[in-house]
RNA sequence: GGUCCCGUGGUGAAGUCUGGAGUUCACGCCGGCCUGUCAAGCCGGAGGUCGCGGGUUCAAGUCCCGUCGGGACCGCCA
């Protein structure tokens, strides 16, 4: 039907007879028998010079026959990479005559309303940059699978409808049509299955998994989502971390054509010191401060007996930040769960400009210049509160100072390990895990579950990209004896624990091997790495936030035979 | 469950704070002119339940209440 490709015609196809396939993305006329038709298909748009007498518009379906020539002097288009060439003589045989699109289709689609979008998706993905993001994500998956098959990991496909299991994320229930009043559930992940998997012999597993959460959605987050499943035999955590630090890279130089650097590996605990939070953006600095030992001797109230004192110092932000912007701050800090915030502005002769300043010993203060690097002109912003909290608040003014949008480079991979094995309590006051209740302890901690729980580090891990966690794993538990011990620390008793997931380790009996693995967002990576802050641009056809499709118009109501048939009856709607 | 922002011809915006005739701008659409444009240009035209419902008022796109839809975030996502 076509001899080329509208977007890759150049001069070296001056001469030759073409025929293109495509839409009209423009028509100029210029007179009775002369009008430039542009005509586009996903590889680009190219230009047709037709005479003005027929009969195309906007998105009407064509094949155009002509012959490739060079543009005349002063007509190439140097914005079009089939700018040096036309397609001249072109004769038009219109396949499909197109309804006006609601929406123009090309860039000036980006600040059209995203529900209209949404409604014509089919026509929204006819755009250049929709069409660039699903042939990244579609790069990416074939570089993963690549990468993954090269190191001998096996494709094994896990079912779609599974138990429903009560930890975790809530999940999407389906029916059972033979067993009315039984429920499958949809997989939040295939963990269960892989793990088992290990058990039966597969050694190294992985799936590009689709994967189901009924949580509420944000501009990362949808109900359902892609990930790179794997689990491996036999092997210690650096397997783990680098088996899947080749994939990332792969799918990274697949798309950018560059290979990026070897991941950097920070532990848990330095990631929270320095960055404030288990997801470090490292594109920018204004690290954490560590300030509570030059305040162990003050006299300063808000600071004396606080459990960690910390600070970070904005260049140049003295300024900017009148009274008004500081207890905005201030309010911010406290919102974050702060008891408050301490601020000083450096002045130009380098005197501390502070409602605090006359509280703080001159070796305090010197203290404070000297640690944060603060010259004049700078903020600083200091919190003392409980040791996670500090962290925390300052992590997230950190990234309300410094962070650029998540897609500008670079791009800073980072592996954060030794995540603690037990983060909180529950409101009986038992550790709550981590990771999961299945993670292997930190061999180094392992003899520390009995006496002091809340010491132990796991052997879990997290890929962190520009500040968006990618994805998380760990080492498993396959020793009975070891996981008991786990859920004696976690206040679970042995009747509890084969309740609730005897299912799943009753097959470690029959020989389960060492294991470990990892799972990270597809989505998440192929946004990043197209260049685009919300993953619902690297879907086909994604949900709204109030989890709708504008297209099909779900979720829909059904017909009540078809409940009938379930065993499923309508409660009044809640009001 | 909560906080905040948005909703005005097909599209994007201005108008809303401070009520006074559906007013304005750009794009698109329809018709005409036009032989080298490329977001072509010029002339003319059509196109509206100001998301929806209620209230206040002599008068509501504008103020108030409710509701629906879209988005950002908190909770949630072991």
């Amino acid at each position: 039907m076509r001899t080329h490709l509208c977007g890759e015609l150049r001069t070296e196809h001056a001469g030759a007879i073409v025929t293109v396939c495509g839409w009209v993305a423009r028509r100029r006329e210029h007179g009775e028998h002369l009008a430039f038709v542009d005509v586009r298909d996903h590889a680009g748009v190219v230009q047709c010079v037709v005479d003005n007498s027929i009969d195309v518009r906007s998105e009407y379906v064509v094949r155009i026959s002509g012959t490739v020539r060079a543009r005349p002097d002063g007509t190439v288009n140097p914005n079009l990479s089939t700018g040096e060439v036309e397609i001249g003589d072109a004769t038009v045989d219109v396949l499909h005559a197109a309804t006006p699109p609601p929406f123009p289709i090309d860039e000036r689609a980006d600040d059209v309303d995203e529900g209209v979008r949404l409604q014509y998706r089919y026509l929204d993905l006819r755009r250049s940059r929709m069409q660039r993001n699903l042939r990244v994500r579609a790069t990416v998956n074939s570089a993963v699978r690549r990468a993954m098959e090269e190191q001998g990991f096996v494709e094994v496909e896990t079912p779609m409808l599974v138990p429903s299991t009560p930890e975790g994320a809530r999940e999407f229930l389906v029916p059972s049509r033979k067993e009315p009043g039984s429920f499958y559930a949809l997989p939040q992940s295939p963990q269960l299955f892989k793990q088992l998997l290990m058990v039966a012999g597969v050694d190294r597993y992985y799936q590009i998994a689709r994967c189901l959460r009924d949580e509420d959605l944000r501009a990362d987050r949808q109900y359902e989502f892609m990930q790179l499943d794997a689990e491996m035999s036999f092997v210690a955590q650096d397997d783990v971390l680098d088996a899947i630090s080749r994939a990332v890279l792969a799918a990274a130089e697949a798309v950018t054509g560059e290979r990026p650097p070897e991941i950097e590996r920070m532990t848990w605990r330095e990631s929270m010191e320095r960055f404030g939070t288990d997801k470090p953006d490292l594109r920018f600095g204004l690290e954490l401060v560590e300030l509570t030992d030059a305040f162990a001797a003050t006299e300063f109230k808000a600071f004396a007996g606080a459990g960690t004192i910390k600070g970070i110092c904005v260049p140049g932000a003295a300024a900017a930040h009148g009274r008004n912007q500081l207890d905005k701050l201030t309010d911010r800090a406290k919102q974050l769960g702060a008891k408050g915030l301490v601020w000083l502005r450096v002045a130009d002769d380098g005197a501390l400009d502070s409602p605090v300043a006359k509280f703080l010993s001159a070796a305090e203060s010197a203290a404070v210049v000297e640690r944060t690097g603060a010259a004049a002109g700078d903020l600083v912003l200091i919190v003392a509160d409980e040791w996670a909290t500090t962290c925390d608040v300052l992590g997230q003014l950190r990234n309300d100072f410094g962070r650029p949008p998540v897609f500008h480079g670079p791009y800073r991979y980072v592996w954060i390990v030794d995540f603690p094995m037990f983060v909180g309590t529950d409101d009986q006051g038992r550790p709550k895990p981590g990771h999961h209740p299945f993670t292997m302890p930190h061999p180094d901690d392992a003899h520390l579950l009995g006496r002091d729980p809340m010491a132990v580090r796991s052997q879990a891990y997290d890929l962190v990209l520009n500040g968006w966690e990618l994805g998380s794993g760990s080492i498993r538990i396959h020793d009975t004896t070891l996981q008991r011990q786990v859920f004696a620390a976690l206040g679970i008793d042995e009747a509890a624990a084969d309740r609730k997931f005897g299912f799943f380790l009753n097959p470690f009996e029959y020989g389960a091997p060492p294991h470990g693995g990892f799972a990270f967002g597809l989505d998440r990576l192929v946004a990043l790495l197209a260049g685009e802050e919300n993953i619902r641009e690297v879907i086909a056809f994604p949900k709204t936030q109030s989890g709708a499709d504008p297209m099909t118009h779900s979720p829909q109501p059904v017909e009540p035979a078809l409940l009938d048939q379930l065993g499923i009856r309508m409660l009044p709607r809640r009001t």
